[in-house]
DNA sequence: AGGAGTTTGTGAACGAGAGAACAAACTGAG
DNA sequence: CTCAGTTTGTTCTCTCGTTCACAAACTCCT
């Protein structure tokens, strides 16, 4: 997914493993909020929904922070993974298209109460220009490399239709913008070192929509065999 | 991910290979509307964002149908993707949750394009009720079970808050949908059988910052050898 | 102090997915 | 008809990820 550009120094840690640190810091948020203090790779891996042997491995790429016969302390573990994805600092962040996706990305809760904070959101029509969305003021698109250098963001979010995506993509790796979080439907182009997520909500149903085929299918075999 | 209940008569088909395939169906219709008949397993990898390689071994799992010397014909490869996925066929689907990402949902063209049909928007919340949203009633959330068995929904869209997310998913299992797909911030627990996927925003967004981290780190280090 | 009971961290087996490479099958020119 | 050129479908290998199983390390009770 990610291109590995320079010489890895530190420890690499697998591309599976780091897209499940998430998962584990929220669970272990939630724990915190409970009042509980310790858990087992048991209760741990049940609260995020994954095997413990899993989560056991995971967890030791990070470094060996549980105690043998006890568990793990939640407080301290949960420092050490935000430590490691890096949620302990602040990371500004703009978004592009202030559709009805752009609406509800600006004002997600998850995204601030993560250390992300949204410094601008653009948008290429003029008559949104001077919106307040969400205490945030919606910028003409031209300002990305102002904003961006001002504020230092390093991470960027297209919610625009297909067809603009690209150029803004474009626009942002000019900016300096080196990861893209991409909603819109389309293969964004980018030069090698520049980190593109894509999440796609119809992909997301047609996913699940083969599965529900196959299953009735299945089911629908079943009872001609059956009769 | 999905759990294999049944005994599978169909061939099965790789889950990866299924996550891909509707990556294949846009790139298709794209090619399409430019008026291209035939194409190369080269050309549509490249609009794809894949391997050739991967991409025929992917097609090769569903059958034969290209042609050696030539390419792949267009528009019959894209019908036998969609009828492959179940896209050929409408798809009922309720959302439930119309905060500002059950309104982005509602409005999301590419659902509607795709054969997904909402009929019906939930909410818990009677000051909603009687709202149209996207030309689509919303519902008081009690009548799920009525409205799913009258229209024969299989597919369930959760868009609510976290804390009301596991309610809603027993909820849907009771209904008789056994296809969720997830954008609280939460760990569903369902029965067997029944197929969940996640969309987690702030997840996608903390594993760029992860990416960041390390390139800003690495470089840092790298500044550091030199000096 | 010692032993029974827990729980972590990890080595090793296993399985799935990615990519290279090539034979099979087609087209079109001569 | 034959041969050169093209492109698919598939086999093989390698890498990555998951899971099992167990030694090491800790707690607590007697």
């Amino acid at each position: 997914m990610t291109a590995r550009t320079s010489n890895d120094t530190a420890r690499d840690i697998p591309e599976a493993t780091v897209a499940r640190l998430p998962i584990y810091l929220r669970a272990l948020i939630t724990l915190a909020e409970d009042s509980i203090e310790t858990c087992s790779s048991e209760e741990l891996a049940t609260a995020a929904g994954v095997n413990s042997a899993k989560l056991r491995k995971d967890l030791s790429y990070l470094g060996s922070y549980g105690t043998r016969g006890v568990g793990y302390d939640v407080e301290y573990l949960r420092y050490q993974i935000a430590r490691e994805i890096g949620v302990t600092q602040d990371w500004p962040v703009v978004i592009v298209g202030i559709g009805n996706l752009g609406h509800a990305l600006a004002n997600y809760s998850g995204f601030r109460s993560r250390g992300f904070r949204v410094v601008a959101l653009l948008d290429a029509d003029p008559d949104r220009h001077d919106e307040v969305v969400a205490g945030v003021d919606v910028r003409p698109f031209d300002e990305l490399e102002e904003i961006a250098a001002e504020h230092g963001v390093a991470i960027g979010v297209i919610a625009t239709p297909a067809l603009a995506a690209q150029d803004v993509a474009d626009r942002m790796v000019t900016a300096g913008i080196a990861s893209i979080l991409n909603f819109a439907p389309t293969v964004l182009s980018v030069p090698d070192g520049v980190d593109v997520r894509k999440v796609d909500l119809s992909i997301e149903l047609q996913i699940l929509a083969f599965h529900v085929q196959r299953k009735t299918a299945a089911s629908a075999l079943a009872q001609e065999n059956s009769a």
